[in-house]
RNA sequence: GCCCGAGUGGCGGAAUUGGUAUACGCGCACCACUUAAAAUGGUGUCCCGUAAGGGAUGUGGGUUCGAUUCCCACCUCGGGCACCA
């Protein structure tokens, strides 16, 4: 008997499918088309980690159990690399952060071919490479040219120690992100997608897409829609003419407005005074606070004059930055008229939706801030003229390429470290060809991977971004139910990631440049790997799980089966190394079993079709734990006997062969196979053939298990009734009581009601 | 404050449309094999009780012949949003 060798196995059949490169997708093929996706990871320093395990697992055996049920599948990998860790080491080493990368993604890819995983190496892309962010440049271009890029003056939020802007994302409660001190406001030039243009349709066409409902909602909060009503309250008093519009989504509510609140803004537009009222960035701070404006608005319903008062519960960013204030039906407007002894009128008169205003629909979605002052990014490729104002760098110059700096550090400032090289700044104006200076700024890291899954279509495509024939056999013909078939990825990134893709997808949709208006047909997410005790894994906590040293001790395919098996899918759970032992030992029986394999002898005892089914079943619902359970049971139950025929066996390792590459590879061809087990067709059940002559049935007394008894199939009820009854047990319990009632669920219990 | 999700043995977790609660795995105990240990195999393992039986799925109530599952109220934990008018 020879032992399960996981070293040597691997190791092994990593090669040969390397080497024959089965697990490359074909572009030309008359199969039916899957893509299955997951989020490219981000080649950081730290190596990978077991989290990206368990959703490369996942999507893998996904892939896997489609290529055997007759699919052309394509399952990429590429790295998502620009980004701040990298541009900080750089900052801090003084090496370029191309030579980090270039150092973090041969790590990685080291270690995920350890994993056994059957991504398609031939497409590799990385968002860094200039061959790549040409085309996330060219997008920015086509943005621009159809008005949906532009600068505008914006507030940022500022880091006063480490003298840099940050994105939104990077502020965490108010505070710098790394150095935890309290971030400014700065007012600041920056480059903004109308990503609000297209929020009614990325609201809308979540109703056609195949999302976790979860995840449809988290986008729904995100993108904010609601419906109201603007209304016109005029000012009189003090010479003003104007009118203030105010949002609300309770025109109804009219008659009990007492006064009109304005966001501090929006008063000094109106007036052209600065009242000192701020809206604070402290969100602990919710005090109410206002300055009466002297100004009095009517009422159109009831022609009162109403107080106008600055307030900073009022944000000029959403509706239009006014509001009638109800203290009868608004918390936040009680709380503001209790404070400063405004009325408040109960029982007033309920109004029509629409008598007084006109009705409009309001997103909390906000243009995308889309400048960074940052190195490590794609440069924004356009050019300021003296004479021309912007213009974009034509289409032959991409792509604008990082120029090589020596400080990496950002400037005092706030601009981008590129703003110091003059020589690569410094350039021809390409409309009047005079002197011109080019943006500085870079793009956010979200730019790359908002189209990635484009690219490993066709990613050596030198003339587009991807062949369009291509993109319609990946994608699909329907331009409204299409796109990656299936797309897995963690929560954290539903609501920015997810939204910006489908964002940019529309908009190439619109341009005529992929065929579908939606990029993911089906989008589902997994469950965080914690560390043991259930806090987040962390070098500072030195309780890092490091998957090659797994890989070396159990094996990858342990490591992939005990992956599977933690716990729910979509949960997170905690990492315990000493239960990866049950994981190893189920695969040795599997890899005992060939020892007990006769090959004429026909095996009918055991029922393997139910194992099929629910095998099959588990994995399109990503209940991995419990297919894995489904499996160990067969082993047990086939454990017990004296032989098992081939045929059984061999059905089995097809469906252990998504979850255990290797072995399975490994004992297929010990049994004699010359083809790979990946070539294999996914077993099929016929639930005909389960023979369940005897079926149990459970005995309740008022609901209380009191007996099993053995019932032919497919005996009336009647006599299921009977034999019940004439049961030992349960006629002990019924004596000198009266049956009421008698309930039969077929096959399964009988209860009686006495 | 609002919106999601989750509370089941010592631990990770199972449980079809409401139908045997605790599958599968870890751990633990005992047995076999062994000079011994490890490994492996076997048996047992929610709680109380010798047993018959009784009690348990965060807490309290409800619907039902029957509730982990459905309804109401509350508590705890995780995630997201946050003065959104």
């Amino acid at each position: 008997m020879k032992e399960y060798n996981h070293l040597k196995i691997e190791k092994k059949w990593q090669k040969e499918w390397e080497k024959k490169g089965i697990y490359h997708a074909e572009d030309k093929s008359k199969k039916p088309k899957f893509y299955g996706l997951i989020e490219f990871p981000y080649p950081s320093g730290e190596g990978l980690h077991v989290g990206h395990i368990r959703s490369n697992t996942a999507m893998d055996i996904i892939c896997r159990k489609r290529r055997a049920e007759g699919f052309n599948v394509l399952y990429p990998i590429g790295w998502d690399a620009f980004g701040l860790p990298t541009e900080n080491y750089a900052i801090k080493t003084g090496i370029h952060p191309q030579k980090v990368t270039k150092k973090n993604t041969d790590i990685f890819r080291k270690q995920l071919k350890a994993g056994g995983f059957s991504f398609d190496w031939s497409r590799e892309v990385n968002t860094t490479d200039p061959e790549y962010y040409k085309w996330t440049q060219w997008i920015f271009l086509k943005m621009y040219e159809k008005g949906l890029a532009y600068k505008d003056k914006i507030n940022i939020n500022w880091c006063p120690k480490d003298k840099i802007g940050l994105a939104n994302e990077e502020v965490v409660d108010g505070c710098c992100e790394r150095c935890g001190t309290e971030v400014e406001k700065r007012e600041k030039e920056q480059w903004m997608l109308a990503i609000t243009k297209y929020a009614e349709r990325l609201d809308k066409d979540l109703d056609d897409v195949n999302f976790l409902e979860k995840i449809k909602i988290q986008q729904r909060n995100w993108i904010g829609r609601s419906e109201g009503v603007e209304i016109e309250f005029r000012l009189s008093g003090v010479g003003h003419p104007t009118a203030i519009k105010v949002f609300t989504t309770r025109p109804d509510t009219i008659f009990g407005a007492t006064f009109i609140a304005l966001a501090p803004e929006i008063a000094k537009k109106i007036t052209g005074k600065d009242f000192g009222i701020k809206i604070e960035i402290d969100r602990e701070n919710k005090e109410k606070i206002g300055v009466d404006t002297g100004l009095k608005a009517k009422n159109p319903a009831n022609g009162e004059m109403l107080p106008v008062f600055v307030v900073n519960y009022v944000s000029a960013e959403y509706g239009t930055g006014a509001i009638m204030g109800v203290p009868a039906d608004d918390e936040r407007d009680k709380e503001f008229a209790e404070k400063y002894k405004l009325p408040i009128i109960e029982n007033y008169k309920k109004a029509g939706f629409k008598d007084y205003g006109k009705k409009i629909t309001q997103f909390k979605l906000r243009d995308w801030v889309f400048s960074r002052q940052r190195y490590w990014g794609e440069p924004i490729p356009m050019i300021n003229c003296e004479k021309c104002g912007w213009v974009p760098v034509p289409e032959r110059d991409l792509p604008v390429e990082l120029p090589k700096v020596k400080n990496y550090q950002p400037t005092d400032s706030g601009e981008s470290p590129l703003a110091n090289i003059t020589k690569w700044v410094n350039v021809k104006c390409p409309k009047c060809k005079g002197h011109a200076k080019r943006e500085t700024d870079t793009m956010p890291n979200w730019a790359g991977s908002s189209w990635y899954f484009l690219r490993y279509i066709d990613p050596k495509n030198k003339k587009s971004f991807a062949d369009f024939k291509k993109l319609k056999y990946w994608l699909g013909n329907d331009p409204r139910h299409s796109g990656v078939d299936w797309y897995n990825g963690g929560m954290e990134h539903t609501t920015l990631h997810l939204l910006y893709s489908r964002f940019w997808h529309k908009f190439l949709f619109d341009i005529g440049v992929v065929p579908t208006s939606e990029p993911y047909a089906k989008r589902t997410s997994h469950g965080m790997i914690l560390a043991e005790g259930g806090v987040k894994m962390s070098k500072s906590k030195g309780n890092v799980i490091n998957p090659d040293e797994i890989i070396k001790i159990y094996g990858a395919d342990t490591l992939r089966i005990y992956e599977m098996f933690i716990g729910p899918f979509d949960q997170s759970v905690a990492w315990s190394t000493d239960s990866i032992i049950g994981s190893r030992r189920f695969l040795e029986r599997v890899w005992n079993l060939q020892y007990k394999v006769q090959k004429n002898k026909k095996y009918t005892e055991f029922e393997i079709e139910k194992t099929i089914k629910k095998v099959s079943e588990d994995i399109e619902e990503m209940k991995f734990n419990t297919a894995i359970s489904t499996l160990m049971i067969f082993v047990n139950e086939i454990g017990k006997l004296d032989f098992i025929s081939q045929d059984v066996y061999e059905t089995f390792l097809k469906l252990l062969s998504p979850f255990a590459p290797h072995m399975t590879e490994g004992l297929w061809k010990i049994l004699g196979h010359k083809n790979s087990i990946n070539f294999e067709s996914w077993p099929v059940y016929d639930l005909s053939k389960i023979k369940n002559k005897q079926i149990k049935i459970v005995v309740q007394i008022n609901g209380k298990v009191r007996a099993e008894i053995m019932i032919r199939a497919e005996i009336s009820e009647e006599e299921v009734k009977k034999q019940a009854i004439s049961n030992e047990t349960v006629s002990r319990h019924l004596s000198g009581k009266e049956i009421k009632k008698v309930i039969y669920v077929k096959n399964r219990l009988i209860n009686i009601v006495v």
